[in-house]
DNA sequence: ATCATGCCCTAA
DNA sequence: TGAGTTAGGGCATGAT
């Protein structure tokens, strides 16, 4: 008997006979990996009567006997009162002989029962019903490298990874979240653009903080073994490259079944077989794959493993500008001079390979190479093991799973524990849209001295306040029954008649979350940890409302939803009303802040502005904070839009909306924009307008760096079998300037992924639609394209007349360089 | 010129 | 199929 820790990183499960084992992939805390095997889980459904908690059918007996004898059910458990949305029911848990045949078992069963607990995917049954996160320990028998010995303790044969082990579920614990030293393999292919085969690919090896750089060239077939026996001999948890889901994964797919018949499996399995299984004929036939899967539109599965593409990860943490590899590595390591060199062409990969194969090989490698670094860079892995530990999933899940999927694990597992039924998801329910937050008009101008405030964590304390849950919401009133009341009449028990679920759920992480925050500030302390499980039980606590408020959840009804942003909207309205009354101006609110303009000029007085009005309109549950002191405050006049300078708690420029911040802007109005922000915050508009005016000058003479000048935007579209791209996703694809812009792309041999931003600049706008060139620049060496300066100049001034109309300079005029007198200017 | 529509991206 | 939400700005197109 061996004793261990480890976190799981993915979890799957085999039949055995009338015996169902959970498989888990595991990185020990000491580094080696394991396969566990995990016997005594049951595979189960729950039925009860359908209809009112008060009809009992005549025939209940012989229904139960029906379901006794059929062919998939082992045994039928003794009834248990569970709550569900037509009160008190009994539950019959009914044990089946697969997790397989539930889908099918319980559409039968759904003709005279109310069915639940039917469709909870069984590794994860295993971590909700002995409450584990994917930190574990667990004691258990190393078994002998032995493909018998390991199917007769349930498992498929020789698994890929250092050792395969068996034991029973009550040999297993949840143990505090720990790092895991996780194994992460990150690869680059290089392909022809004449016939798309593989030239050569480069991989690295992650292993406790050291890198390893593997090249393949020569035979395509030789590339894909090589990197298939790498995969499995180094047994990675995660699998990462740049863009590989979109390009990579599809390409190696692609090829090995371009090299190999479909029936020569084993063959496939040398070429592509990534999974972490042993390589067996029943693997090898697909049914249990060895190769990598990908749903219509999703992420790739890859049993084991977890498939993290740095391209997306790269893209929800940094929102960056552009999303090449070289763009992307610039933004996080400026300092590496090497990334600036372009070694190879990449429209021109052929002439490249056969000129230079040795520069093409290292170009390879450092591509395979950067995605770890961005990984890492970015905390990706990290992050995505703290979320883990929260959600209490395996990592997998954290990685590639849906935030519905994040909520059910704590739901459904403390639903379980309070004998509350759980639903089937939903589908198709059709909902009318609900009403969200409340926002302020804002006067454009600029405002001395304001407060901003906020509630803290506003959707949540609504929730935990009012008691909103799917287990609380009631329709009618019945006599001495307590509820709370939203602004538009749903109702919810109040929490000393029952407690509800996500109420319960959230009080406790908002507690997991001040414990966090607690620690971090404890001397010796792992800083970093607790910051990254704070952060992850925040994020969690924010999905509450979007998954209940979706139409799609299991425990959802439309009424939560509305209530919530009911109760928020009345919240703030309240405070905004009550300022007005006694005179103090409210400048702006959206959802849960308002901007306050502070009686008194100064820093020290509108910090102190600023803390009476959060102490006076805190209330029990709706915690108002003083958030942030501006010294100055600007609009033009459009919500979701506005500038300010921070002067507590620390100094710093405060923007939100405009231009600057969205990623399909172009530098040169970024610049422009933050010069004359500057100005206008320091009072100087005289100067800020001349600001705009010499730079629009400039535009129109073409003296600015065309490269400032670059838009990128996301262009979807759908990959088909043959390669091309069909961008019929829009209406009118023809009209679109990215479209365009992607379509040249391809047609230079360029990659393009649907979804993925692309650059391009606009040369060309007296007709339309608009005529733009992509942005090869950094990619093949091509010149810059020549930019429509009047498109670009006309552009900057609109987007700059906005901001300056406010000081009397429209659009027009900012263009013209002088504006008409008019009544309104100054 | 004006308006509706489609689309992207952001605030919360 | 598989799926967190709504509010809002602004750009380009294309019809009127």
């Amino acid at each position: 008997m061996v004793a261990e820790e480890g976190c799981i990183v993915a979890g799957s499960y085999q039949s055995m006979g009338r015996e169902t084992v959970v498989e888990l992939w595991l990185r020990a805390r000491e580094g080696h990996s394991t396969l566990l095997l995990v016997h005594g889980l049951r595979p189960f459904l729950e039925i009860a009567v359908p209809g009112r908690a008060d009809t009992v059918p005549n025939d209940l007996e012989q229904r139960l006997e029906a379901v006794r004898g059929m062919r998939d059910v082992t045994l039928l458990h003794e009834p248990v009162e569970k709550w569900t949305d037509l009160g008190m029911k009994s539950h019959w848990k009914v044990e089946v002989i697969q997790p397989y045949v539930v889908p099918k078992l319980r559409e039968v069963l759904k003709k005279s029962w109310e069915v639940s607990s039917a469709d909870i995917i069984f590794p994860q049954r295993l971590l909700l019903d002995l409450d584990l996160g994917p930190h574990i320990a667990w004691t258990g028998e190393i078994l002998p490298a032995d493909g018998d010995a390991i199917r007769d303790a349930g498992g498929r044969g020789l698994y890929p990874t250092d050792q395969v082990a068996r034991c029973h579920i009550d040999d297993l614990s949840a143990v505090e979240p720990f790092a895991a030293p996780f194994v992460t393999f990150s690869f680059d292919l290089e392909t022809s653009i004449t016939g798309g085969q593989i030239l050569c690919a480069a991989a690295v090896v992650q292993r406790g903080g050291s890198s390893k750089t593997h090249t393949f060239d020569g035979e395509e077939r030789d590339i894909l073994e090589g990197l298939t026996r790498l995969v499995r001999e180094s047994d990675p948890d995660i699998i990462t490259g740049y863009n590989i889901d979109n390009f990579d994964l599809p390409k190696i797919r692609e090829r090995m079944e371009a090299l190999e018949d479909r029936r020569d499996v084993f063959s496939r399995a040398a070429l592509a077989g990534w999974s972490r299984i042993p390589v067996t004929e029943d693997a090898c036939k697909n049914r249990k794959p060895i190769l990598a899967e990908r749903a219509v539109n999703r992420v790739w599965r890859m049993a084991g493993r977890c498939v993290m593409d740095a391209w997306w990860q790269a893209r929800m943490t940094l929102k960056p500008k552009r999303e090449t590899l070289r763009f992307v590595s610039e933004l996080l390591f400026p300092d590496r001079e090497d990334l600036r060199k372009m070694d190879v062409d990449a429209s021109r990969m052929d002439e490249e390979w056969a000129a230079r194969p040795d520069v093409v090989l290292e170009y390879c490698a450092k591509d395979a190479l950067l995605p770890i670094e961005i990984l890492d860079a970015i905390g990706a892995t990290v992050r995505k093991e703290a979320l883990a530990a929260v959600a209490k999933v395996p990592l997998e899940t954290a990685v590639g799973g849906s935030t519905s999927q994040w909520l059910d694990s704590l739901v459904i597992r403390l639903a379980d524990r309070e004998n509350v039924a759980v639903p089937m998801t939903r589908r198709g329910g059709r909902s009318d849209a609900i009403t969200g937050g409340y926002v302020h008009e804002v006067e454009a101008g600029r405002y001395p001295w304001v407060a901003v405030l906020d509630f803290k964590s506003m959707y949540p304390s609504i929730m935990i306040t009012n008691n909103i849950c799917h287990t609380t919401r009631i329709d009618k009133v019945e006599a001495d029954v307590a509820f709370n009341e939203s602004p538009i009449g749903t109702k919810f028990l109040k929490r000393s008649e029952r407690e509800g679920l996500v109420p319960r759920l959230l009080q406790d992480l908002m507690d997991q979350r001040d414990h966090h925050k607690a620690e971090m500030k404890r001397e010796g302390s792992d800083v970093q940890f607790h910051d990254q499980m704070q952060y992850a039980v925040k994020i969690l606590m924010n999905s509450f409302y979007g998954v209940f408020a979706s139409a799609f959840y299991r425990f959802t009804h439309p009424d939560i939803g509305s209530a919530i942003t009911a109760w928020a909207r009345s919240n703030i309205k309240q405070i905004i009303q009550a300022l007005e009354d006694e005179g103090t101006p409210v400048v702006y609110s959206d959802t849960d802040s308002v901007f306050v303009s502070a009686p008194e000029e100064g820093r020290e007085a509108l910090v102190a502005f600023g803390h009476g009005l959060a102490q006076r309109f805190t209330k029990e549950g709706a915690e108002l904070e003083f958030e942030k002191g501006l010294s100055v405050f600007f609009s033009h006049g459009a919500k979701k839009r506005y500038v300010g300078r921070v002067v507590w708690p620390e100094e710093e420029l405060l923007i939100r909306g405009y231009e600057v911040r969205r990623t399909d802007s172009f530098d040169l109005l970024n610049r422009t924009m933050m010069g004359t922000f500057e100005r206008i915050l320091d009072d100087e508009e005289e100067d800020a307008v001349q600001h705009v005016l010499g730079l629009i000058k400039q535009v129109k003479a073409g003296d600015v760096d065309v490269s400032d000048l670059v838009i990128s935007r996301s262009c979807k579209g759908k990959l088909r079998k043959d390669g091309t791209v069909d961008f019929s996703v829009y209406s009118n694809p023809d009209g679109l300037p990215y479209v365009q812009a992607a379509r040249k792309r391809i047609e230079r041999g360029l990659q393009f992924t649907p979804g993925m931003k692309v650059s391009y600049i606009i040369t060309e706008s007296r007709n339309r639609p608009l005529t733009v060139e992509p942005w090869l620049v950094s990619e093949t060496g091509d010149d810059p394209p020549v930019p429509d300066w009047n498109f670009y100049a006309e552009r900057l001034a609109r987007a700059m007349g906005r901001i300056t109309e406010a000081y009397g300079w429209k659009a027009d005029d900012l263009l013209k360089g002088n504006r008409q007198a008019s009544l309104f200017s100054f």
